[in-house]
RNA sequence: GGGCCGAUAGCUCAGUCAGGUUGAGCGCUCGGCUGAUAACCGGGAGGUCCGCGGUUCAAAUCCGUGUCGGCCCA
């Protein structure tokens, strides 16, 4: 379809050139547009095209994950992404831009069961695997194409028909590779580790899956009986249910622990607990009497034996090895008893310190929670559960001393809200603290923008992350790609890791076509492989989810599949994503690129922030402060909503959601509108050609004004190129703006608009066409990445059929040095503060500007001022309706000004005595020349007729304004730069003007209340009331009768009529349209 | 509990690196302008620079400490 096929009325910015456009910037109705015009000239394929032979820009999206819809983060995260790809486009390159997203994992997994109202995995079981794993594929696919259509309605252009997915056949190869590499560098090691359960997902969870929430738990303190010595150890603990797998007792060698004989009713306890903790355990154990027996330290008690209280209940518990000892831990305080309940089974550093001792590590309970046959005596009993029984029978032992219940901080899982457990299990690992060196030496290959989340934050993380566990006992994700022995021990030379399906296809024993087969579970499961006569079948587990995305660097380019274009663009130029990632993406990217190819797989980093609400605070459902993207578009359109994320500076700081700032947004680009759509009506006129005429045929006709916007364009240019290579695309977009409003709007259309109403065809003229013709569509191109569908329109609109199919195929404007003039921009800087004081004094002195006056005296104050007005006079003049300008310069004085002194009665009254009054009116009256004390003591001497002696500090000297002047001073930012007055005598002269000019403001305002073409001939029929006033408006009938474009100044019968008053004058104007 | 980041006008932010009278835009308000007109221009009001302590002639800025918010870790 080509563009004449394109409804006129649908389309009013398209077509012709300088066609008609809306009075009003409509967001919505420019979108609609936009959006069709896109699709029917294929705007996002021919822009990609047209970057095609460029020098390649890798970029990778980091997907995102496909539950839930789009909120107000992920719209900016997606914003900053498509802005930065369209700016790099412009630049000169060719940018990958494939999106992507992440659709494995537990999340899926736990909103599917919820779907299909399934409790836990025997549900699971019972629907089929199969079948679950198909309903959560299409869930992510549900999810997905919510996500693409949220995306795309606010103008993101990434490549939509092609994004990469976690679950394709090509990625999950891609993430078999990457593990196959690193097991081939020998950092796959399983074993057991303490690792955090989910015991209704039956699988581990990943530590920041972990969310903690208050909840109840009991509280009970315990005796362990000693071996072969008086007395017991009292440990503390809110979890029973891990005393049957105790292995150890821990005390800190440095702390003192006190022997303790205490009697409650009348039975004798001897307790080791340590000095600090005594008082409080002992009345939390209702001990009526104690005395402390011996004093030692820590250390002392090392290599203490113990019996288990719970010895016969499991029998299983080893008591061998050196376990039911007393040993040093570091993570002991002198906290609850000092003595630690160590078990290595059921916690992260009681299971380090355990390997650390050597001792076995025994862990009674399934991945469900339920003890299994080594848990003795509670067997089949879920822990939570048996907590009451096993205090129970440490009771009836009589080795309870107290118990009781705490409401504390507890980690749950985050999907499912169960608590979690601890527990020791067998799980796969890549051992990345073996490489930890090299991982913290590539950190230092990356750039980041903001560089202290680098430097503290990532290197923080990195050092202290911990092995990282890839399996999960789970159905939704990447199968591991490793098969073990029948009757496997645990030698990791002898498993087989498989890294592409054609290896796959090669070694399994049945036929497996490499092109077709489906990676996942159960497909996988199945398969076997026989080499030198022993089979191997695959471990049951998936990979975390948290390894998918992990790959995305080569992933996205299809490796291993497809070897080309990982060659020519791996590593990643650029990666942008929220400051959560430190530990997410960014982290588990320069895990696996460090592990699989030595390397960190991404150059540059942007950091962004969260979207909070107003008040900073995270918005959240229940809190109910939740901001909806496409909410923000209906109140303001894309453009707004993109406006004002971008405007967020976008290193490390969180956003505060603003209605405000977004309202704001819509109004610049309403200015903008206005800015665009206000030379239409004359060029198209005029038949302006900016091909013909363009600023080069126009150099010699080119007025101040003209080079002056054209060296403020010159300028905001190479500011916003150097603010985006900065990574601060707000900064850009902030001297954009001001560029637009202030520059533009405020000042530049002003000053040309008599200049277009002209209606002969001058050459000043055409200057300011070509001049604002070229600054609009330069400020389309460098708001293009901002604001993809205004920019759009205005620049179809100013090309017509000329210019390319679509704004986005511009390249980003240079700054060029035969437009820079920056002592013009400071001189006219200086002029537009002369004129902001002058209006100031003007209105001081209630005098319009359609008035003009006889003179402006600007009294410099510094040179710089007066060199500019001196260099720019006539644009003063102009702005100021001044008939002259007149400079006094900095090492001059303005003769009409004079000063008198203000006398302070407090110095003056005990001097003076009775006199004083008379010298106070004498100081008062006194006109001086120069603000000295001799120059008023004389005037003052003269006065009074005798001499007086004046000090300083008796006056205070003021500047005497002459009353025909109004003066105001001049600023910029607050530094006073000098003073500007204004006369404002009126002669006859000047009222006739004025007169004149009331007179053609009502005609045109009744031309426009007729809805008269602009260039429309009139009738005109004046009749003032008053002789004079007539008399004075008469002299300036000439220029009326041309500014109105009035014809015939003749009786008016039937026209338009209406009564004014003008300064109090009566006056009836009436016209008539002559076509 | 620990690490990192932030707090300046009613709102959004600059100024903090390198100490010297806190500044802009928006909003509010009063006035002006009028063929861009639901636009535009000028004036005005509006501040505990989060609190406390220290260094210094001088602190929004440097140091210490606390409070609140955000992210991460436990």
């Amino acid at each position: 379809m080509s563009r004449s096929d394109i409804d006129e009325e649908d389309r009013p910015s398209e077509g012709a050139r300088f066609g008609e456009v809306p009075d009003q910037y409509d967001p919505e109705a420019v979108e609609k547009r936009v959006f069709e015009y896109w699709e029917e000239v294929d705007a996002y394929e021919k822009t990609k095209e047209a970057f095609a032979d460029e020098e390649p820009f890798f970029f990778v999206d980091g997907p995102p994950y496909t539950s839930g819809a789009a909120h107000m983060g992920t719209t900016w995260n997606k914003s900053l992404k498509d802005a930065y790809i369209r700016h790099i486009r412009m630049r000169g390159h060719d940018v990958t831009d494939r999106p992507g997203y992440d659709m494995h994992g537990l999340p899926i997994e736990t909103k599917v069961e919820e779907r299909l109202g399934f409790e836990n995995k025997k549900d699971i079981e019972e629907f089929g695997m199969e079948n679950f794993i198909s309903e959560c594929k299409s869930f992510a696919d549900e999810q997905l194409e919510g996500l693409q259509s949220d995306f795309k309605s606010f103008g993101v252009w990434m490549d939509w028909e092609n994004p990469y997915k976690t679950v394709s056949p090509e990625y999950m190869e891609a993430a078999w590779w990457g593990f196959s590499q690193i097991a081939e560098r020998g950092l796959v090691d399983q074993g057991k580790r303490s690792i955090s359960q989910c015991p209704r997902c039956e699988t581990a969870i990943a530590n920041n899956e972990v969310e903690y929430e208050d909840r109840e738990d009991p509280t009970v303190y315990v005796s362990f009986p000693l071996r072969e010595r008086e007395g017991s150890l009292v440990i503390y603990t809110t979890t029973p249910w891990t005393i049957p797998a105790n292995e150890f007792v821990a005390v800190g060698e440095e702390l003192t622990y006190q022997k303790i004989r205490a009697t409650r009713d009348g039975e004798e306890d001897v307790l080791y607990i340590a000095a600090e903790c005594v008082e409080n355990v002992l009345s939390k154990g209702r001990y009526e009497d104690y005395e402390i027996e011996e004093e030692i330290s820590g250390a002392e008690m090392l290599g203490w034996e113990y019996d288990l209280p719970l010895a016969e209940e499991v029998p299983a518990n080893p008591d061998r090895d050196g376990t039911h000892t007393v040993y040093h831990a570091d993570y002991v305080e002198a906290e609850d008893t000092g003595l630690v309940h160590s078990a290595p089974g059921h916690g992260e550093v009681d299971f380090e310190r355990g390997q650390e001792l050597g001792l076995p590590i025994f862990c009674p309970i399934g991945g469900d929670g339920v003890y299994t046959s080594e848990g003795g005596k509670y067997e089949g009993q879920f822990v939570k559960e048996a907590d009451e029984e096993i205090t129970a029978d440490i009771e009836e032992k009589g080795l309870l001393v107290a118990s009781g219940t705490i409401t504390h901080s507890y980690g749950h899982c985050w999907r499912c809200d169960t608590p979690i457990l601890q527990m020791a299990t067998d799980q796969w690992f890549i051992t990345i603290t073996d490489v930890k060196e090299e991982l913290l030496d590539n950190i230092e290959d990356s750039e980041w923008h903001p560089q202290w989340a680098r430097d503290n934050r990532f290197r923080d993380f990195v050092e202290n992350a911990p092995d990282w566990n890839v399996s999960r006992q789970r159905y939704w994700g990447i199968p591991i790609p490793i098969w073990v022995p029948e009757g496997w021990c645990g030698e990791m030379d002898d498993v087989i890791v498989i890294g592409s399906r054609e290896e796959l296809a090669k070694r399994v024993d049945e036929d497996v076509d490499p092109e077709e087969v489906d990676l996942h579970r159960p497909t996988v499961d199945d398969l076997t492989i026989t080499e030198d006569g022993t089979t191997y079948e695959r471990v049951p587990d998936v990979f975390d989810v948290w390894l998918d995305s992990s790959v995305a660097s080569w992933g996205t380019l299809d490796y291993p599949g497809d070897e080309e274009r990982f060659e020519e663009l791996w590593p990643a130029d650029l990666i942008m994503e929220a400051h959560d990632q430190t530990r997410g993406w960014f982290w588990s990217q320069l895990g696996m690129g460090t592990a699989a190819l030595g390397e960190i797989p991404y150059d540059e980093v942007l950091m962004h922030g969260f979207a909070n609400d107003s008040e900073g605070k995270k918005m959240s459902k229940s809190v109910g402060n939740v901001v909806q993207p496409h909410e923000a578009i209906q109140r303001h359109g894309s453009d707004a909503m993109r406006l004002f994320l971008l405007s967020v500076n976008p290193q490390g700081e969180d956003m505060r959601f603003s209605w405000d700032e977004m309202a704001t947004m819509e109004r610049n680009l309403n200015i903008l509108w206005n800015v665009f759509r206000f030379p239409l009506p004359y060029m198209r006129m005029d038949g302006f050609d900016p091909e013909g005429t363009d600023l080069e045929a126009v150099d010699s006709d080119l007025e101040l004004v003209d080079e002056w916007i054209l060296a403020r364009l010159q300028t905001v240019t190479r500011e916003m190129t150097a603010a985006w290579d900065d990574f601060r695309q707000d900064q850009a977009l902030s001297a954009l703006m001001e560029f637009v409003v202030e520059d533009v709007s405020r000042f530049y259309i002003q000053v040309v608009r008599e200049r277009m109403w002209d209606e002969e065809d001058s050459p000043s003229k055409n200057a300011a066409y070509a001049t604002l013709y070229h600054v609009l569509k330069q400020v389309c191109a460098l708001l293009a990445p901002y604001a993809p569908f205004i920019t759009e329109e205005i620049y179809g609109a100013l090309t017509g059929d000329r210019g390319h199919d679509t704004v986005h195929m511009l390249e980003w404007p240079e700054q060029e040095e035969y437009w820079t003039d920056e002592q013009l921009e400071t001189d006219i800087e200086l002029v537009r503060a002369v004129e902001e004081a002058g209006s100031n004094a003007r209105q001081q002195a209630e005098r319009k500007l359609r008035w003009p006056v006889s003179r402006v005296v600007v009294a410099a104050g510094e040179d710089r001022l007066a060199e500019a007005v001196g260099r720019q006079g006539a644009l003063l003049e102009d702005r100021l309706n001044a008939r002259e300008i007149h400079v006094v310069a900095t090492d001059e004085r303005f003769e009409e000004l004079a000063y008198s002194a203000r006398a302070d009665m407090s110095v003056l009254g005990p001097q003076f005595g009775d006199r004083a009054g008379e010298v106070m009116s004498a100081l008062n009256e006194a006109r001086i020349e120069e603000p000295s004390l001799d120059a008023l003591s004389a005037a003052v001497s003269t006065a009074l007729g005798e001499d007086v002696e004046l000090t300083e500090e008796m006056v205070e000297f003021v500047e005497e304004t002459p009353e025909e002047l109004s003066g105001s001073r001049i600023t910029i930012e607050g530094n006073g730069l000098g003073v500007v007055y204004v006369d404002t005598e009126l002669t006859e002269d000047i009222e006739s003007e004025g007169y004149a000019r009331e007179v053609i403001r009502r005609v045109q305002e009744m031309r426009k209340e007729l809805d008269l073409p602009i260039d429309a001939p009139i009738r005109l029929d004046l009749d003032i009331a008053d002789d004079q006033v007539a008399g004075l408006v008469s002299e300036h009938e000439d220029l009326i009768a041309e500014e109105v474009r009035a014809a015939e100044l003749e009786t008016v019968e039937d026209g338009h009529r209406k009564e004014w008053e003008v300064e109090g004058i009566e006056m009836e104007i009436a016209i008539e349209s002559l076509e």
